[in-house]
DNA sequence: GCGTGTTTACTTGCGAGTAAGTAGAATACT
DNA sequence: AGTATTCTACTTACTCGCAAGTAAACACGC
């Protein structure tokens, strides 16, 4: 029985080929992120990596296998950081909260791609990735849990306090401010994804944060003089 | 000489013909914001209003055409309906930015293509239809005024106030509120666009928009008990 | 029998996926 | 060591289907 699977998926790479497998995801998660799954021709992928089309085809199975490979590698790095923030504040919710909404504000803004993507994912209509989902659910159960203990502890006000709600606020407003309004405003008198500006949305967000959840008496950990 | 342009563009319509164009528009709307400009099929649009394909063409001189008039149609009627909002409260600029606020989530609530093709249109990086810069240019400056007459009073909170993030947040939160979240979490045990929820988004948007601008001692109009 | 609205039946181009071939590195064989 | 063989990482050159756009014919009211 010869090999049926020539093509495609996961096989073993000498570090030469997983260099250019990298170089693809990365061309590839740009491209999806800028112009959305449709509007990407595989081609553009191939040229910006310096390889013909076809070469694609011996890494990943098709097309729709290499945006499941970019979202997935997108949102794990999104899920580790923020999981990792709770992790640095065991003994405040408040705090850890703060440090949990502060990490999402840099980790989308260091790499754009996650707002443009989780953004299309969300719009979509038919059915999700798969690797959409897979994340989906933990880091939804996690704020499901999150809120639990914050309202059973009576940091986080009692009933209006809704993670559907914050979420939606929280999780628009950064992902908009990331891959909205830029082009929404063309041309504005200042980079409005200087580091700069991340600080003030940063700013406003605790803020929002803040006001939503309730949280009594807290100064704002980043709050500038 | 006989007529060049037999297809597409303005031309005279009879009253019948005007409802099918207005069939097409509104089959459009919903096809381009639940899939976006590539992945909508003129099929599709042809066979939801009962006709063929290339009756289409008679209406609209291409698909671009077709996309555009919808973007048309949806930004003017958000426009309007922010700016008679804030033409309601002459005299109070507080008051006048809630309402505005209240009814650009309701326009968005009962209109949902507006956040659809709002966040497609904000996605782009190439440049924008003609039709949404017309009517982005005109919003953003109204905004801009806002923001300096609200300052110059001394009812905005003096630097912190920008028209820049609050947009980012405020437009951010209540376009991902109706665009994404219902498909980003999709077994909810309630409907995340019922009557009920939309309320409770805008009260929590009214209390954003409260703590971002600093608004002095405004009972927030639509609070319930 | 003429214009307005609509159809049927094409053409055309583009982009995903495939098949087969190949240079060169790695490995095996004597 | 030197030659043969196999594998790895690609390329070139197709196929194939789909969806936009066009041309010409046609229905139906006036």
């Amino acid at each position: 029985m010869v090999a049926k699977a020539r093509t495609g998926g996961a096989r073993r790479l000498g570090p030469r080929a997983e260099k250019t497998r990298l170089e693809i995801l990365s061309a590839a998660e740009e491209l999806f992120a800028e112009r959305g799954f449709s509007d990407t021709r595989l081609e553009d992928v191939a040229e910006r990596v310096g390889v013909r089309r076809a070469a694609l085809f011996y890494y990943f199975r098709d097309k729709r296998a290499l945006y499941e490979a970019v979202v997935e590698d997108v949102f794990e790095g999104l899920l580790a950081r923020v999981r990792s923030a709770l992790a640095e504040h065991p003994d405040s919710l408040a705090h850890a909260v703060e440090a949990a909404v502060s990490r999402w504000v840099e980790y989308v803004w260091e790499r754009p791609s996650t707002a443009h993507i989780l953004l299309r994912e969300a719009m979509r209509r038919d059915d999700h990735s798969e690797a959409f989902r897979a994340l989906a659910r933990p880091a939804l159960d996690l704020l499901g849990q999150l809120f639990a203990d914050g309202r059973r502890q009576g940091v986080f006000r009692p009933v209006t306090a809704d993670p559907f709600h914050f979420a939606s606020i929280v999780g628009g407003a950064t992902v908009f401010f990331v891959a909205g309004m830029p082009s929404l405003v063309p041309d504005l008198p200042f980079d409005p994804l200087s580091r700069e500006q991340l600080e003030a949305h940063r700013r406003d967000v605790l803020r929002v944060t803040h006001r939503l959840l309730g949280l009594p008496g807290l100064r704002l950990v980043t709050e500038s003089p």
